[in-house]
DNA sequence: TGCTATTTTCATTTTTTTTTGAAAAGTTTG
DNA sequence: CAAACTTTTCAAAAAAAAATGAAAATAGCA
């Protein structure tokens, strides 16, 4: 019983509010490394007063339901929106999440601790080389090799920390 | 009075070494969203036990001297490089600087807080528009809003924080 | 100053990332 | 359970980012 497809209209000033957060999601996302549309979707709920199917989402921002898919994933697995039942609707619905605090936390256990992990075994890979070697400048290269793995205990402290300090 | 441009040959397991290093701060760089090439520029002056001039550095990476003389702009502004004079050579010669911490504080005073500045003006113009606008759920829009607020200005305090507390 | 060595710049090419769009898969409901 | 609706997937296209290489600029030396 799908009666009316059209979108919602907007007013005047709600849409040059939702392009000010637009843009100003689409950067912070860029920052963080990600992509475009991500930033776009995420933009757009931020300011949304009630939650927006898939298609609503696709056709205000005028990008390919794929991206749209992609980017709702995306942002689900950074818990960063989350969906809501809508009366009388079939389609799921979303809403932002606006905990930054959590988004930041979810985005540095998902995007950069396993670098970490990987970078402390290319460490210890080093230290082997080094080790086995005694012909090697010893002194030399065992400084270099403790300094980075005070970096990488470092960084696998401060990260959670920050998303911690990060009240919001 | 050019007598011999041949790369110094390094040893297997130096090399070795240097595969790692270089590896690890190619990764290192693009979580910061740096060039592949800038974290091998990087990688392979940390395991050097002397300066390298920019075409040791390219012909041992092979690549371009263009790509390594702006793999060396990047990282001589960021402060993660710096010349040293070599008797007898004319050409620049490099070496790591190997304290992370200040590395870091000059990423984030050159590539994330210009981005929080911009932020700030993008804040106050969403602001006027809702003021400007009595119609709206003033409500739900001004509390998003500051939470926007929240979110930079802790930002502005944390980065800085975040470089001083890594003590590398 | 003029010659040569070295570095930078930047238009073009290559590579990587992101988006699209259409087909496949999955869901809901009458 | 089948028809309509919705979402996901993924090969291909488009866009963005990075690397190349050759020409231009700069610097060092006799």
């Amino acid at each position: 019983m799908q009666v009316d497809n059209k979108v919602q209209p907007t007013s005047p000033i709600e849409n040059k509010l939702e392009i000010e957060s637009i843009d100003f999601f689409v950067r912070m996302m860029s920052i963080l490394g990600l992509p475009r549309s991500v930033g776009e979707i995420y933009g757009i709920l931020y300011f949304a007063e009630n939650p927006l199917s898939m298609d609503e989402i696709s056709s205000r921002l005028k990008i390919s339901m794929g991206s749209t898919s992609q980017g709702l994933k995306t942002l689900r697995s950074l818990k960063a929106i989350r969906t809501s039942y809508v009366q009388g609707d079939r389609k799921d619905h979303y809403i932002a999440e606006t905990e930054f605090r959590r988004l930041f936390s979810n985005f540095i256990k998902e995007d950069i601790l396993p670098h970490l992990d990987s970078a402390a075994d290319r460490i210890s890979s080093m230290e082997k080389h080094v080790m086995a070697n005694p012909d090697m400048n010893q002194e030399f290269y065992t400084t270099r090799i403790e300094k980075l793995k005070r970096l990488t205990k470092a960084g696998r402290k401060l990260l959670p920390a920050l998303a911690g300090l990060l009240k919001i």
